[in-house]
DNA sequence: CGAATTACATAACCACGCTATACGTTCCGG
DNA sequence: CCGGAACGTATAGCGTGGTTATGTAATTCG
């Protein structure tokens, strides 16, 4: 199989498993869960987040202000710029991505438990393949 | 590692894929390329092509509009049934559907090229093992 | 025949993106 | 040290891709 063929396959495969992942996981969008995820790690400014996440900066603002009326973030002025907005993630928040995460975890479980040893180990195997894929 | 925990990681970075595919990959929607994919093997009603992309009807009534707008596919009435419709793809649907596959394709193909061995290898493998997890 | 069901369309709405632009803050060169 | 440029964020207006509720015509069945 040449790459390209590798590629078309992969991605058909992939974007079937995103699919079930948004039919039956948590209805909280990818970029909602992927901003909290890097939240975990500290503050961020709206626009290191828009750039974390490919989005346009008016795009985090609007997501930012949704996260905020959830209660799963707080802005916060910066105090060495005051054009800045430190966004921190609070308790409710965390505890929400941990509940997500499981929950998208758990929908997978019962489907990977079904296949063969060989199969489990293949996607297992292919985890860090997939992570290094999407680097850069 | 549990089938939860690979389940978890599984989705984060098939999630990251699929993010990746949005950004750079073809400007058609999955439920699109989906659809006019199911077609090649002949004409469906839109009520079973709601089913079979689990969005409910009116969102496939409209959806089947914008690909008749695109000139991907067209609606016949159904002879034996004057409230059915049967939604049948086109020469130029089939012609778009290939090209975006391929550029889908294309996309990892580059990172796939940049990849260790082992690792193209582990995704070659992992392909099938996606494909059963979606299953049912 | 008439009522229930089926298949599709339409209307009104919402979530989540975008671009263009406005507005206040900070930085920096003359 | 002041004025303009650059920066960080917010707002306005729009487009796409979905949703539910409802309407309408065709079919089925007691």
């Amino acid at each position: 199989m040449t790459s390209e063929e590798l590629g078309s396959e992969l991605a058909a495969a992939v974007t079937e498993v995103a699919r079930l992942l948004v039919r039956e996981g948590v209805h909280v969008n990818r970029t909602s869960l992927s901003v909290l995820a890097t939240l975990l790690s500290g503050p961020r400014r709206i626009t290191d987040l828009a750039a974390c996440e490919f989005v346009s900066q008016p795009g985090m603002t609007t997501l930012v202000s949704r996260l905020e009326d959830e209660g799963w973030v707080k802005r916060q002025p910066d105090p060495t710029d005051g054009r800045a907005v430190n966004v921190v993630i609070t308790k409710s928040g965390e505890r929400m991505l941990e509940k997500a995460i499981a929950a998208r975890g758990e929908v997978l479980r019962t489907r990977i438990d079904r296949l063969e040893p060989k199969d489990r180990r293949a996607l297992a195997a292919a985890v860090t393949a997939l992570r290094t894929v999407t680097r850069d």
